[in-house]
Formats: C-alpha cells, sequence, structure tokens
DNA sequence: GTTCTAGAAC
DNA sequence: GTTCTAGAAC
C-alpha cells in the first residue's frame, strides 16, 4: 500500500497530448550546510524513472566548489536535454534562488523547492563530520557557517515563481519528500502548493487556514488565462501568494530580527497578524461515497461527483476537491477521471488522487484539511473501509468530538467535526475537521436498503455530496476571514445563529458572518430552517444559501427572502436530542432513537413530547420515507405513555401528533391530554396549533410518509389565526378566556373524524362507549 | 417557545 | 377601568 501512496494521481483533466509529454521538473533544494541536500538527491536520483541532472555548486569545478553561473549553465543545459534538476546547492534567500526560477520558468518547467528545514544542531553536526574529524577549530567554523546560514534564512514562497513548495522539517518528512520524488514517474506530476509549513504552535496552526483578500482573487484562475498555467509560474501560485507565508519567529536557533519585519510587512497586506502563520491550500479530500459497502452503481455514482464537483467548483475560490481512493485499479476513480475531463473541470480545483484517505500528508505529501468519512448512520466506529479507518486512525479523540455533534446521521446528510488537536490525524496528517457524511444504501444486507429504487437513490447521494461540499466551504470560508483565535469558537460553539439573511456583505466581516459561520458547522441543519420553503422536501436542501450558485440561485433568492432562522431560543430540543446525559433530570424516558420529557409549558394536564435524535430531522418537513420506522417508533413511544396514564386516569383523551411549523428545532411529537385544562393556555395560536389541521396527527403523518414520502403541512398564518371553536362540539367563543371557561364543562362527544383511525387515545371502556 | 407591553376592544 | 390581543424582543 505505501507504495500506491507514493503515485501520485494527478491525472486530472488531460488537455490532449500536451500533458502526456514528459514534464522535467527542477527541485531547488534549499537548507543549510549538512541539512542533507545532497543526501536527498542521490536517495530520489537512485531509485527514480525519470532522468535527473544534480546541480551541486560543491562539486561543479571538477569536483570543486565552483560558482552559481557556472551551476546555472549547467541547469540550462540539462533542461534542454528534457532532465529533470535537483539545483543542489544552498539556495537560502530569495536572491539566490531566483536565477534559477527564472531559468526554469522560462524552460516551461515546474519549479519546486524542497526546503531542508531541519534543526541548527543537527546541520551542524553533519557538517562538522563531513570536513573530517578536524577537532573543534574547525567544528566552530562548520557551526559559525550554519549559523550565518541560518540567520540568512529566508523561506522560499509561491510567488518567486514555484509551483511547489515542500517543507521537510525531520526525518520523516525528509523520507516522505523523497519517497514522492523517487515515485515521480516521467509523466506524472505533483500536486502544487505549499506542503508541510510549519507552526510554532501546533495546535494553533492545523486550526488555521487563511486565505485573506480572497475576493481579489478570481474564483475561476483559467477563465481569462492563456493556455500556460501548468508552466512553471502558475498563475494560481502567485494568486496564493500572500497566504503561503511564515514569519520567522522561532524557526531557527537563532534571531531573525530584521527577517521578521519584512515578513510582518507582507503580512501585513493581508491584514493579520505577523505571527498568524499560513497554511497551504484548503483542500477536502473526499472517498467515493455509498460505492463501497453500499454498492452504489459506479457508472451513476460517477455522474453524481462529477455533476455535484462541477457545481461546486465555481464556489471553490482558492479551495480544491481531491476525490480520494486506496487502489489504482479503482473503477471509480477512472470513471470519474474521464468524465471531469470531458466536462473540462478545472485540475487545480479537482483532481483524483490514489492512497490512503488516512495517510495522505505523511504517505503522500498531499496536505488535505478536510477529509471526508464515508459514515454509517450512528456515526460509530468500526464496519470497515472508509469509516473504519479513519475512526482508527483519528483515535477516540474523533468518536468523543462526533458525539458532541450529532448522535446519528440520515442518508443524504453530513456533519462537520473539528478534530481536536490530540488525535494523530491531526497532529500527524494535518487534518482540522472530519465531515461525516451518509450516502444511500443500496445493499441489502445493510440497514434500510433502497431496494434499487434509484431515483431516490440519485436523489440521495446528491444530497449528500451537496451537504458534504457545503459544509466544506462552510469551513473554508470561517477559516479564511477570521483570526484564527476566533477559529476555535467557531469550529466548536454550538450553533447560535440569528438570521442568516441578516449577514453582512459578502466580503465584509461582521458578527453575524461569524455566526452564520458557525452554524455552518452541521451542514445538513442549515436549510431546515427556512420556514417558507417546508413544502419542499426533496428539494436540495443541504446547500447553504450563500454558497448556493447558478443551479439553485432563483430559489435560495426566494428562501433568503422568506427564510427564519431558529432562534437561540428554539435550541433547546435539539440540545436535548443530541447531549440526553446532560439533560437526565428533565427526561421521562431515553431510548436510542428517542427520548422522552415533559412539555416545559404544557397545554393541557398531561403534555408530553416524544423527540427524534437524528441530527437533521427539525420538523416535519424535514420527514421522508426513510424515517417511516422512527415515525413508528415514536408514536409507539408516546403511546406508550398515553396508556400509562389513562391507567392512572381513564377518563382521559389523549391525541398525539406533530405542529405543521414547529416553534422549536427538533422533530416532537406532542402526547397531549385532551382536557386543555392548563394555565399555560394563553392565546389563540396555542388553541389553534392543537385545534385545528395545523396540529397533524401522528397516525396519519406516518400514513402520509409511507404512501406519499411526504407530509402534509398546513400553513401556519391562515391555521394559526382561525376562530376560537371548541375541540368537541365545535361552537365558536370570542376569545381565550370564554374558549376555557367553556371547555372546561363541554362533555359533548369527540367528533367523529377524531374518533376515526385511532387519531383519539382512549381508556378502553371509553373507547367502546364512544365508537 | 415565553414575556412584555401598547393599544384595541369591551 | 379592565380585559384581551398581537407584535417585538428574547
Amino acid at each position: 500500500m505505501a507504495d500506491d501512496h507514493q503515485k501520485m494521481d494527478m491525472d486530472i483533466d488531460n488537455k490532449g497530448e500536451v500533458e502526456q509529454k514528459a514534464k522535467p521538473v527542477m527541485v531547488i533544494l534549499v537548507g543549510a550546510p549538512g541539512s542533507g541536500k545532497s543526501t536527498f538527491s542521490e536517495h530520489v536520483m537512485g531509485s527514480s524513472s525519470r532522468p535527473w541532472t544534480r546541480i551541486c555548486q560543491d562539486t561543479i569545478n571538477n569536483g570543486k566548489a565552483g560558482t552559481k553561473p557556472q551551476c546555472l549553465k549547467s541547469a540550462s543545459i540539462a533542461l534542454k536535454e528534457g532532465k529533470s534538476l535537483f539545483i543542489d546547492r544552498c539556495n537560502m534567500d530569495k536572491e539566490q534562488r531566483s536565477d534559477f526560477v527564472k531559468l526554469g520558468c522560462g524552460a516551461q518547467v515546474d519549479v519546486h523547492a524542497v526546503v531542508l528545514d531541519l534543526p541548527a544542531q543537527l546541520c551542524i553536526s553533519r557538517s562538522v563530520k563531513r570536513t573530517g574529524h578536524e577537532g573543534n577549530l574547525q567544528g566552530g567554523k562548520a557551526a559559525a557557517v550554519v549559523n550565518r546560514m541560518l540567520q540568512k534564512k529566508e523561506l522560499p514562497k509561491l510567488h518567486e515563481g514555484f509551483a511547489r513548495i515542500v517543507f521537510c522539517h525531520n526525518e520523516n518528512d525528509v523520507q516522505a519528500a523523497i519517497k514522492a520524488y523517487s515515485a515521480l514517474g516521467p509523466l506524472d506530476t505533483l500536486p502544487n502548493g505549499c506542503f508541510g509549513q510549519k507552526n510554532p504552535d501546533a495546535k494553533i496552526q492545523l486550526g488555521i487556514m487563511k486565505f485573506l483578500k480572497k475576493a481579489e482573487v478570481p474564483s475561476n484562475v483559467g477563465s481569462s488565462s492563456d493556455t500556460a498555467q501548468d508552466s512553471a509560474c502558475p498563475q494560481a501560485s502567485k494568486e496564493i501568494d500572500p497566504f503561503c507565508k511564515r514569519t520567522n519567529k522561532g524557526s531557527s536557533l537563532l534571531g531573525t530580527a530584521g527577517k521578521e519585519v519584512k515578513e510582518s510587512e507582507d503580512l501585513a497586506k493581508g491584514s493579520v497578524g505577523a505571527d498568524v502563520f499560513v497554511e497551504d491550500i484548503p483542500t477536502l479530500a473526499f472517498p467515493s461515497i455509498s460505492t463501497a459497502d453500499f454498492q452504489f452503481n459506479n457508472e451513476k455514482a460517477s455522474d453524481i461527483i462529477v455533476e455535484k464537483v462541477k457545481e461546486f467548483a465555481d464556489k471553490l475560490e482558492n479551495a480544491r476537491l481531491v476525490l480520494v481512493d486506496l487502489s489504482h485499479g479503482s473503477k471509480i476513480l477512472s470513471l470519474v477521471r474521464a468524465k471531469a475531463a470531458k466536462r473540462n473541470i478545472d485540475s487545480k480545483k479537482f483532481f483524483t488522487f490514489v492512497g490512503d484517505i488516512t495517510q495522505l500528508y505523511s504517505q503522500g505529501g498531499l496536505h488535505c484539511n478536510v477529509i471526508a468519512n464515508a459514515a454509517n448512520w450512528r456515526l460509530k466506529p468500526g464496519g470497515g473501509g472508509v469509516n473504519a479507518a479513519i475512526f482508527s486512525a483519528a483515535g477516540p479523540a474523533l468518536e468523543t468530538a462526533t458525539k458532541e455533534r450529532a448522535r446519528s446521521l440520515l442518508p443524504g446528510h453530513a456533519v462537520i467535526v473539528p478534530l481536536p488537536s490530540d488525535s494523530p490525524l491531526y497532529t500527524r496528517e494535518r487534518v482540522s475537521h472530519v465531515i461525516h457524511v451518509l450516502g444511500p444504501n443500496m445493499n441489502p444486507q445493510r440497514p434500510n436498503p433502497l431496494d434499487n429504487d434509484y431515483t431516490k437513490g440519485c436523489s440521495i447521494l446528491r444530497e449528500a455530496y451537496t451537504s458534504l461540499f457545503s459544509g466544506f466551504l462552510s469551513i473554508v470560508r470561517s477559516h479564511s476571514k477570521l483570526p484564527w483565535k476566533s477559529c476555535e469558537n467557531l469550529v466548536s460553539a454550538p450553533s447560535d445563529l440569528k438570521d442568516p439573511s441578516r449577514g453582512g456583505p459578502k466580503n465584509h466581516l461582521t458578527n453575524s458572518d461569524q455566526k452564520i459561520k458557525r452554524d455552518d458547522d452541521c451542514v445538513s441543519e442549515r436549510s431546515k430552517k427556512c420556514k417558507g420553503s417546508h413544502n419542499e422536501i426533496g428539494a436540495d436542501i443541504s446547500a447553504p444559501s450563500s454558497t448556493r450558485g447558478k443551479v439553485s440561485g432563483d430559489k435560495s433568492k426566494l428562501e433568503g427572502a422568506t427564510s427564519k432562522s431558529w432562534g437561540s431560543w428554539a435550541q433547546a430540543l435539539y440540545q436535548i436530542a443530541m447531549h440526553p446525559e446532560k439533560h437526565k433530570d428533565e427526561l421521562l424516558e431515553v431510548l436510542d432513537d428517542v427520548v422522552v420529557l415533559n412539555d416545559l409549558y404544557p397545554k393541557a394536564q398531561r403534555h408530553l413530547l416524544v423527540l427524534a435524535r437524528f441530527e437533521g430531522l427539525d420538523r416535519l418537513a424535514d420527514v421522508r420515507q426513510e424515517n417511516v420506522q422512527l415515525l413508528m417508533t415514536m408514536h409507539a413511544v408516546g403511546l406508550k405513555w398515553a396508556e400509562k396514564f389513562l391507567h392512572e386516569d381513564s377518563s382521559m383523551v389523549f391525541r398525539l401528533g406533530y405542529h405543521s411549523v414547529p416553534s422549536l428545532r427538533q422533530l416532537h411529537l406532542h402526547v397531549i391530554s385532551q382536557d386543555f385544562n392548563s394555565n399555560h393556555l394563553k392565546n389563540k395560536k396555542h388553541w389553534n396549533s392543537f385545534n385545528t389541521a395545523f396540529f397533524r396527527d401522528s397516525v396519519d403523518v406516518i400514513e402520509e410518509i409511507k404512501n406519499h414520502g411526504k407530509a402534509t403541512i398546513k400553513d401556519e398564518d391562515s391555521q394559526l389565526s382561525m376562530e376560537l371553536r371548541c375541540h368537541r362540539c365545535r361552537s365558536a367563543h370570542p376569545n381565550i378566556p370564554r374558549l376555557k371557561s367553556h371547555i372546561s364543562i363541554c362533555q359533548a362527544p369527540f367528533p367523529h373524524a377524531l374518533l376515526k383511525n385511532g387519531r383519539l387515545v382512549l381508556a378502553p371502556k371509553y373507547n367502546r362507549s364512544n365508537a
């Protein structure tokens, strides 16, 4: 497997034969004496299948040290011969590198930098050994040389003209880079960008993805440029430049004060503090959803992947998506590759990669700050495939963090989990977030199979990718404009957003923006808050409105105008459903799928709520056919409690049902006694929400979902403002007090419609006498 | 969802 | 003057 990782599958978008031609690469090694530059090139050259030339200034003059012009001349000759090059000299500052970069750019080759940023002590001790055991004096000289070099150190940046920069800070990094370059066949290319840049505080580093001033970066780099994008001076690199740098603080044993001022000035252009470190390109690595264990058809899945990638490509700005599979022979990978090429998807925004999704950075040299997990509905480790691998690689930290976010997931939905800093995936692979996504299941051996219904399957798979990509975008966006200090809050705080439609201008950070970002952490919930859209059940509901593009742009505008978010006061039930353990005192019963509690403001003598414990099921409009089992469970549990109360008082009558448009988030079934004898029942809305068609009987909802896939939802404005009528004799009353005094004495039998189909729940003897 | 309260309805 | 509603704020 390790070998597989090394083969970079940048086989994106083949634009004809030009790309098939062997393309040399110039690797400018950057490092102090003793950092291992020569060893690096020797190792690669020893096992590479492409022709390499090493230009070493120490030996270029007939085995003796030569000059920079000599190196440039040799390099030029080698490039003309189609050789790939190692520029083996210290190249510690920009000026030293620039002529070589220029040479490479002129020759239309990819110019890479490999930075051997190893500890000064190590470089010094190697230098001393190399100069031949000449004692303290020589040792002292070597130390002085290394120290001087390190003082001059100016780390390379993409805007110098590098297509790719890899930083190595320890022997593992060096070995990984050697492997990557060794495996680079004549026709292969390595991903562009900055890799392995170090932060003095790892905890901070991985959480930050700074891509400031994104507004200035054209969202589609390729659209207006010529065809020279793959030259050694990629346009994208120039754009990324201001965001791919670091200060020198803490990067060597020696003070670099002068340097730091310069870097700070650079950083100031991006209006960010001088000690903020900047990561490379935000990247989402994702496995193909549902095609493995869930046996989703590869052809159909690849169509959907490409369709969704295409849809999101325009919104990605400087971020990118990578479809990952473990095997070179992957059917889905080759299908997607071919289809992506056909549809001219920008290879900078999307490509495929062969490797282990849990070791992309350490083994493949590909830094993906976000990885997607093909999760199971319980969000539990184990099973097999990607899910087992990711949970295993991430350690228990992921399981804990996931539990805090959600207990379960519905097909088509996704949930973002910020990875705790003690997870190996965070420290080793530099993954800051895992997005769990659940796709449709076509495998009859797994829970809730779709029985080969590909109409539904495709629709759910589309939703799954929409949820996934929207989630990734929300991470990128939330991390792109905020100081890193806010990021921790951003990813860990529970949803507490106000009205998304009040968000500030797109590129202007405001408080309300932050709240929206925060909410995006739970992708699957977002659009459920649009009260204006509750009849559109199967629609693309997961995309954050801010990221909806042309495909659904009109709809989003419509929704944007009428959408209403869940206020912070509306989150109580959601919090209980997600964290029942924190609300033990309030709960009557906790089961796997539901919890039961008393309504805090009961509108009758008995008034319970049966809460669904599913992420993404905010209200009745979210319920679909695959939730029938859940609805039946909720009904059964509600019924059990009603019967318990009937046992205590056989004169009671219960009704079980849902509000068409609930005020509180999280699907909840009301179990309410029909006396409506409560001081909390105070106004017309209270009454009508339980005594008009706004109240949807549980039995009817279940039938509708079974038969039509969705429940009827009655308009709240018309229903809740209806005249006040007695639920038994249907007499009208002018106001709530008068109505209440009437219902306290009305003994009329219940309307026939309510007595049918078990809508009312009565004690056996009452049932008989009224039937 | 509730609370608060201005002002309409009585 | 008191009761009740309905909209805003939370």
